[in-house]
DNA sequence: CGGTTTTCCGAACGCTGTCAGGATTATCGC
DNA sequence: GCGATAATCCTGACAGCGTTCGGAAAACCG
């Protein structure tokens, strides 16, 4: 984090550091706000109170309370981004649907607040900036992508997909928050696509009751 | 509407007829705004205006904004349960499915605060009363029973197919508000769904690329 | 140190849901 | 029809909200 170099360009820098440091402060104390009361719950002034501040000085790093769910948005997006990366993709077309649904449903589970956010448009008038819709574009097409690898390149097939898959998480945080009822259908889930997609029945041990 | 009878009985119910009338009143107007605006946006006092009343007479007729959300949320739930009396379930497992499916789906496009309301949780503290959450098991129930007629009783099978209706509807709302792109594959989701509860693999000439 | 930029805060505006108290109106028993 | 009663409505107000303005304070620069 703390470079030891003074470099020379790092003058000015300091100041925009300070900033972003400051602003990260806030963000991630609005995490915390959402996740405890919920999304449309989060105030500015509370969220002031919490980093010790002033409501109006929160408007030195954020221009607007949309602003600050864009970057909550932009954060949440990043998190699945990251995920992605790390997560390694089987070469066996089934495993790899199992995989990215089981990352997909999980991620989900976790924060009903940051699915909310990321998901479902319930922020009243909230819409992504640009630079923040482009994360979750980017998301959007590796998963794409790891479908295609899959062999299916048909539009309809993948707007199947993220039916499933997006009402196994909403399921889940709606019917069964903190639990694992939806999360543990999803092999089964994934089953029941493959046979349909792949047409043939793919042995599979793990869906037997 | 006015009877021409003046019943004995008459007489005290006036008075709540008037009442229960721009209850009434108040939630059509409701309605509209939700409908124009989203769920969130609703305000008393907008609401107060719409029907031409001081904000705090509204207070009269419902105990809380809360209150009015309930009664909306009843009305919601009365609503697909009208549809589910009035539709006709065809013996044929697969065509019962698709018709109920198809229902659920199509209920669920027409109004984003209506499916907002009824099946997210979007407004931050709201819950339903007790009574209007039973008209929410009754729509369930109805829809569970179905599910047992075409002889699906298992639990995990009830959630799969759950799961998989709503994931339509929220894709629709989401991604393609007002247009059929996620409707339209309902025959093909049911199709997959029948394929792999049934064992068997029904013939569908939809699903083919 | 002087000058500049960034950060912060006091005050205020219009909006929100909600409560208390009194006036107005409609209905009731007679 | 009259007085009593109950339902309805409005005036006024409170605390909270997001947001804006203008100036004070602080941090940084050369």
């Amino acid at each position: 984090m703390t470079s030891t170099i003074p470099a020379d360009t790092g003058r000015r820098d300091r100041r925009r550091d300070r900033h972003d440091a400051t602003k990260r402060e806030i963000l991630d104390a609005a995490w915390q706000m959402v996740r405890a009361d919920g999304l449309n719950a989060l105030s500015l002034r509370a969220l002031a109170r919490a980093v010790d501040m002033e409501p109006q000085s929160l408007y030195t790093y954020f221009a607007s309370k949309h602003a600050v769910y864009d970057h909550l948005f932009a954060d949440g997006n990043h998190e699945l981004l990251t995920r992605f990366e790390q997560i390694e993709i089987s070469d066996d077309p089934h495993q790899a649907l199992c995989t990215i649904a089981r990352l997909f449903v999980t991620f989900a589970a976790e924060d009903q607040a940051r699915y909310e956010l990321l998901f479902q448009r319930t922020i009243p008038d909230f819409e992504p900036s640009p630079e923040s819709y482009a994360v979750a574009t980017e998301v959007f097409s590796r998963g794409r992508s790891v479908l295609t690898a899959a062999g299916l390149g048909d539009d309809a097939d993948f707007d199947l997909w993220t039916a499933l898959v997006a009402g196994l998480a909403s399921q889940q945080l709606a019917n069964d928050p903190g639990g694992d009822r939806y999360i543990r259908l999803i092999d089964a889930a994934v089953a029941m696509f493959a046979e349909h997609v792949f047409g043939k029945v793919v042995p599979n041990p793990d869906t037997k009751a």
